[in-house]
DNA sequence: AATGAATGAGCATTCATTCAT
DNA sequence: TATGAATGAATGCTCATTCAT
């Protein structure tokens, strides 16, 4: 979770060069996945030697759990906005999807870095960096579900962390379907090939798909 | 789809062989991904040469697909035999859940593979290969829920496509949570870490979401 | 000690191959050095790719201890036949300066090797291999001594196993002066430019010196 | 041999930052050998920048030699002192085995200096070093050999040079015996896993074997 | 004068693929 | 047909050295 310690180095140059870097990094990192992501290309395309990146990364390990915490960094700051707002629980959805739907494809190569992520043998590390989000949305869906539930607005009957989880898992799915070829494919397969021009119609039916599990009436 | 042009040497060989051949890939791949997936590894494991190997299969990736299509062809035989018994639709959903319990608990490096798959470079190949049970899948779960619509179990205003999109979505994150171990953390952190010893209450749990999400009433 | 379970590949191969490759080795280790030796560099002066290379050896330090283990065979070997003569001490001692004399002229880098290994921190290893004929020396100069001494033809108050040290000290000394350039500048600096054409001077004056510091009359 | 001609710069700084310079670049080079040492890592433990660390030395080799001739000087400094004092021959010996026992335990890492620097492929500039300091004890020895000679004392017919040879071959591997990995686990190999307790015995019986060489009776 | 960030050549090692037997 | 030895391109990483500040 905290890395700025052997960070320093790359903290201390411009903020151009670090966005360059990390530009290059994802985007080999999330084409490649791990193992075949070449640092000495993402030094090339980021215009910096490869001294100078092994200066601000121990090593490739190192780089990619930057990587990784920055793109989760990006997406907590997201979903805390949402979730932390005045909305009801329907409305907070609502604005997950949408942002889901903006955000996954202006971030595509960060989103499919996400899908690599949950491969990877590395998954202790970086289990510990993105555990602290999927903690927080965990524990914010869980007790918005409850909320709901004492308010008689939910069936008595749901497990409230199961359905959190069900939930998070239509997010995920969602999210790939709008970065990942194999999920973009699949989804154009399931519904049609210009389901990519109605974000509106998704976001309505998944609302009412996530509605009718949820709510009473 | 058809890949039995270059595999003439391989299905001349006993099944024993075969088999042998396809565990060892199933689990290299499964472990490193694509590209650190040793392909000599691979033989050494099955006791098979290397000469051999590449008889049998042109190179690494063909390799792969056909791994990925004997994966594919296994899951779908499984799936099409609950969708063509006479189960109602939520009979059916509860069998896939239950199945998908069993099948990625004992044939987790297949469903880790499945994983992987999402995310490689090869998605076109790959796409051909698994659109086939895609394509079943979808055209099966949206006739089945038209039918309940028109039916009248179903309310009126849903997109079929779309929901048998989101129901699929549920299932292939539930398979995934059993196997893959980013998946399997993130449940326990949602849920509980003793939630692998209950797989009735997931599977209640998911039949009341998707019911919920599906049916009047 | 036991070498030949991974070198396997290696010892297949046709003699005059590994010869070569042994020579590049000794050549290489010899002028610069555990370190900066180059493997590439060795294969291509063995005229054997790199992955070869790789093939008969995991990686440079098995190949460096290889290269140990074959040098002290050899010199094992010379010096065993000595020592298992049938000459006494004082004869025994003469064949063995004589020995080293035109053993390092033509084994040059092998004895440089030697010199070199005495630095490297790989000493645990090295010493592993080495320390097997150090040890056959000690305990045969040791018993030789002893024995002299038993005899009364040397002295009674020395302590044979320092003794058998300095002895085995002083040919060490003697086998790098023929050998590694430090060395033998040295050895021209303390008598004169000219010693290396006067190998029975130096064997004589040896030969006196040792009989001296043993010998009774 | 004169080297403040570079080293202007680095004579202009503080004694104690000289020194800790120098600490830092005889443990380096000890431990890691020439080519492994690492300037960068020498700068940091000596808190000096890189960049200085460049102006004070042209290069890497540079460095080293100042390091070789900064030991040198030092020890050259201990063994005048005892050729010069009123001891005679025997006297000055056993003075000499003493201070090499005591010096190479409290200078470790510039007695294992001196003997890596018997390998280097720079012997050429090394040697020049050096071969002041080899080129004076060779003579004194010799000469005093020598007056011992005519004075009846040391048998007539000893090559002074060669026996000054030897003796010093004698004390540069007591001097290695008691500071290089190797040479120390061979003196417990020819004697005893305690002998670097018994400094006493090792000195009376290294007099012994010399007194014997030399003297008559 | 002093700094230390930046450079990039260089090297150990891996592994998909070929081909002689 | 089957083998497995041989190949060599490719890549992560280090470190001596430079030079702008």
């Amino acid at each position: 979770m905290n890395f700025n310690h052997t960070l320093e180095a790359f903290n201390r140059i411009s903020e151009e060069k670090r966005n360059k870097i990390f530009d290059a990094a994802i985007n080999e990192f999330a084409e490649h996945g791990y193992e075949s992501a070449n640092i000495n290309n993402i030094a090339l395309k980021a215009e910096v030697s490869i001294g100078s990146m092994y200066k601000y990364f121990k090593n490739k390990e190192e780089l990619y759990l930057a990587i990784i915490h920055f793109g989760v960094e990006s997406l907590k700051g997201i979903l805390e906005e949402i979730i932390c707002s005045e909305e009801d629980l329907l409305g907070k959805i609502e604005k997950i999807i949408r942002v889901i739907q903006s955000y996954s494809r202006s971030n595509v190569n960060l989103t499919k870095l996400y899908n690599q992520m949950t491969n990877e043998n590395h998954s202790g590390l970086v289990w510990e960096i993105v555990s602290d989000m999927e903690g927080v949305t965990a524990k914010l869906y869980a007790s918005f579900i409850k909320e709901a539930k004492d308010a008689g607005k939910v069936r008595n009957d749901v497990d409230e962390k199961l359905f959190a989880y069900f939930l998070d898992n239509l997010f995920i799915l969602l999210q790939f379907s709008y970065s990942c070829e194999y999920y973009k494919e699949r989804l154009k397969m399931f519904v049609s090939e210009d389901i990519f021009d109605k974000d509106d119609l998704v976001a309505e039916q998944l609302m009412k798909f996530i509605r009718g599990a949820f709510f009473l009436e």
